[in-house]
DNA sequence: CCCTGATGGTCTGCTTCGGACCGTGCAACA
DNA sequence: TGTTGCACGGTCCGAAGCAGACCATCAGGG
């Protein structure tokens, strides 16, 4: 009853999503992921479809096949499935997280911050402006803790847009030779 | 220069930590991305021996071998090298950060919020002065990206911090006795 | 001279990534 | 009324990344 297939962040995103969702095919998960857990975590959409599998196997999902057209899969938590799900969420962690912004990887490597931000301004500015409609559209009707992870997307994000507009304005020259 | 090995942001890594120094070991790299790289994006040590490997064969990178006991790789950047990095870095990205927290993951499918900053707190204050140390000592003698990026680095564990905190107030009541 | 521990390096198995590619059915339109 | 195109739903694969066990060299002290 030990680790068949290890629980990876990757398992527990499928069950967490399956227990919000009761049923569901991978691509009812592809769609809830791409207008929520996406914009803080994405995953190839492979995956959705690999996961589930590994997990019907481990025991944590029971699925069900349509028998129609496209042989859709349908899965559902089982008894085991929410109960690992359920000591996870029970488990706090330490884990940080990392920035691994491309951009600033350039930047500490010497690139030209100017030239950066202005790539990163406009898709930071629309990001911002995204999540501040997003978190009206939502706000009252959705879990609390995905207002939660929204509000400090969203405060990620401003402090990104606040870095970058810094590097824009026209300060002291760039000093090409000290 | 036929099959060319494409490069990921882990060989952009290598190239510029070596265009820094000039010769170096993986063994090298390793502690340099240890202090300063790896607080805002990290790799596993492995891949300082692996890559470099592919490098070269892309031409890339020089090899020199050390004849003595520790039969040592010295690497150094070739012209081509020093060219594909110099591109990379005048190609600005659009590209953004993740934000990939796993507590924040867990609080996402609704974990409890408190019981998460508990553990994150005392980390993420840890993280925060131990970049303000940092940012103290290098000031001044370290390229301005180095700067820039820690700035950056530092501002966001801020946010967490913040967030962190806010969790802890003790606000309306989620029954803390059951 | 052996033990221990730091230094320096290799290997392996698995997960994740990215994207190409493949059927099915529907809808536009010639 | 067929054909074409495209959105939907899904599969597959190779390459890169991750974690961590493990190996090999060397120095110093008992």
């Amino acid at each position: 009853m030990s680790s068949e297939p290890r629980l990876t962040p990757t398992s527990y995103i499928v069950l967490g999503l399956l227990e919000a969702a009761g049923e569901a095919t991978p691509y009812d998960l592809k769609r809830i992921v791409a207008i929520s857990l996406g914009n803080f975590w994405s995953l190839p959409h492979a995956q959705l479809y690999a996961e589930p599998v590994r997990l019907s196997k481990g025991g944590y999902l029971s699925e069900r096949r349509e028998e129609g057209g496209r042989h859709r899969r349908y899965y559902r938590l089982t008894e085991r499935g929410k109960e690992v799900l359920r000591e996870w969420l029970a488990q706090p962690t330490e884990q940080m997280a990392e920035l691994r912004n491309p951009a600033m990887l350039k930047i500490f490597f010497g690139a030209d911050p100017r030239q950066m931000a202005e790539a990163q301004l406009p898709v930071c500015q629309a990001k911002v402006t995204e999540f501040e409609e997003l978190e009206r559209n939502i706000e009252g009707n959705v879990p609390e803790g995905m207002l939660l992870t929204l509000r400090i997307g969203l405060a990620h994000q401003r402090e990104w847009l606040n870095f970058w507009s810094r590097m824009l304005i026209p300060g002291p020259e760039p000093s090409e030779g000290d």
